[in-house]
DNA sequence: ATTAATTATGCAATCGATTGATAGCACTTG
DNA sequence: CAAGTGCTATCAATCGATTGCATAATTAAT
């Protein structure tokens, strides 16, 4: 274990002063140039590194981005978070990331460990049933910019990255209505959660453009989990007035959701087309291949990040920007193609 | 912004010293109880947050563990990561995620960033082609905690967390005898990696075992891909002697295969049966549903980070324990069940 | 030649927490 | 009563980089 480099090191060997040395290093406009390359090439030979945090401690920031996601293990969420860890790292910044498992309570221990270590911004997905604000108040009061993608709540001093969700729903109900559907089963996630609510709508709007009622009994809350998704096929599958179609809010639960419908019986397409959401890689492997929108989750990340870096330094501000809209497209399989047409 | 409250603050206001303030805070057995009682009740009622970096200053460490992982988002990966950011958190550990994307120079840039950072210890998994140790002496001469999962690099200096992959590749290479296969390919990686090299020697021991011959035409090195699963099933349908079981080191890549052994008229499992590896979600998905090795990630990341923290904190020496292998069973399911049995 | 302007470097305080050495105090005990 | 023993708490140095201000050196301008 040799001995740490210190700018101290630097100067001493070189007979210069060690502030002379810092700005060197930070490329410091006052500092003669020939010195500059000096102390440089002196540098990487003494096998100096910066002290992350007496600089830290001195310049009062972190260089740390703070990411708080429901879950990391969905291929969506990590998608995104591969975008974030790509631009962050190129940027030289650093993430903590913490997950919530859908947990308000651990969303908050999440927000305080995040604050307590000072992240320089945070950028959030919240939980499932999140609905307060109250543990993100501190960094709004400290100036701390925050930032929501996907699942965000609406804030004016905090800027969004999200899909059109409504288009999405829009999009995939008329696709269905298209194939000639007529009662179309929608399962979703908690409404307080704008995509979920979003894609309602939606969903809602197809359905008036096109002149069909709306009826609440074919929209089905759950938690979107796989038994979700096999236990939605059954409710269809024993209703009176049997659907022909449904629109599942999530790739995986619409997946088994399908496979149900098919172990019972219901032919996919063609008694009930099925419609997912996110183009999870699951979607082309089921039989038949899912329908469903395709989400640019790493873009997402990427976005989120990028933004929040050009805040912090200073090149935009999060506070104009308030909602930043990603593409979204339906991507057409088999699993809603009915034969017919 | 209001002001951020130091330990000064905190001993002004009680007329103590900083220094025990800090003591206080850190329970240090010279501080009276009462003192204590009364100094965490006065800082958190003036909102005191430790400054982190002044702290890490003067300790000299970081309390930040890095990790590199060849890619976020595979299910397997964010599931280790999970548990991994569950034990970290616990422990107040911050992690730093980095991904090389397969590639050893970003791997490379990565360890270096880490070093740079600081982390008081390392958690790998190597990339698809590393064969080189060279960018992690570094941390070894630091005296840096080096601690590898899954694709692991063996090192006396390091410990290994992994499964017993010459068993797994035994257990699936038997199952696939029993069930009367003979001529099974084995579709697998890099065979620099230990995973994929173990998994070789077990499927030729079981081989071995059963008199079967070891027929090196049958073992296809890939990269696992999408596009190698079905690449592989088209080589086995053109094969002039068929194959009738094939064992494939990823889920996905099987279920490529699979789905691809299907459109080409192959039946599975009565002309090809198929084995995969990971027990990914995908794999009860597909149908015939993917008869493969469960494989614990949730259980290796925390594992991989328990332990290095228990090193860090000296309840452990990570020296001493060189390999730390955990349980993984076969999952058999329908793709490799032939109907004549 | 003198002053002003410009450029390059150094001084010294500062960020906030930690910790080895040390002192004050109350109490015990021979 | 002097010396010894614990407790508690304080002092002051330290970790390494940054930065406002001062100063020195050089050049340009008058």
């Amino acid at each position: 274990m040799e001995k740490e480099i210190t700018i101290y090191d630097i100067a001493k060997r070189l007979k210069l002063s060690p502030a002379t040395v810092s700005r060197a290093l930070n490329d410091h406009p006052a500092i003669n140039s020939d010195t500059k390359t000096l102390i440089t090439a002196m540098a990487r030979q003494m096998g100096y590194r910066t002290n992350t945090f007496a600089s830290n401690l001195r310049r009062q920031r972190t260089n740390t981005i703070g990411v708080i996601v429901p879950r990391l293990n969905s291929n969506f969420m990590s998608t995104v978070l591969a975008g974030m860890e790509k631009v962050a790292n190129e940027a030289s910044y650093n993430l903590i990331i913490s997950q919530s498992l859908e947990s308000v309570k651990k969303e908050i221990a999440n927000a305080k460990t995040m604050f307590n270590s000072r992240v320089d911004g945070l950028l959030v997905s919240v939980a499932y049933d999140t609905d307060k604000f109250d543990h993100f108040e501190a960094f709004i009061k400290k100036g701390i910019p925050l930032l929501f993608f996907d699942r965000v709540i609406e804030h004016k001093q905090c800027t969004s990255i999200v899909i059109d969700n409504v288009k999405a729903g829009y999009d995939a109900a008329t696709h269905l209505i298209e194939q000639g559907c007529r009662r179309i089963v929608h399962v979703t996630g908690n409404l307080k959660r704008n995509v979920y609510a979003d894609r309602l709508t939606g969903y809602q709007q197809a359905l008036r453009q096109h002149g069909l009622p709306f009826d609440e009994s074919l929209v089905m809350i759950t938690d979107l989990s796989q038994e979700a998704g096999t236990e939605a096929a059954k409710r269809m599958q024993a209703m009176p007035e049997r659907p022909d179609g449904v629109f599942v809010t999530n790739d995986f639960c619409a997946v088994c959701c399908l496979i149900t419908l098919k172990k019972l019986g219901v032919s996919v397409p063609d008694d009930i087309a099925v419609v997912g959401f996110n183009d999870d890689p699951v979607s082309q492997v089921v039989e038949p291949d899912l329908t469903t929108i395709h989400y640019p989750g790493a873009k997402m990340g990427e976005v989120a990040a990028q933004s929040l870096i050009n805040h912090l330094n200073g090149l935009l501000d999060i506070q104009t920007t308030n909602k930043i809209i990603l593409h979204s497209e339906l991507v057409v399989r088999h699993s809603s193609l009915k034969s017919g047409k």
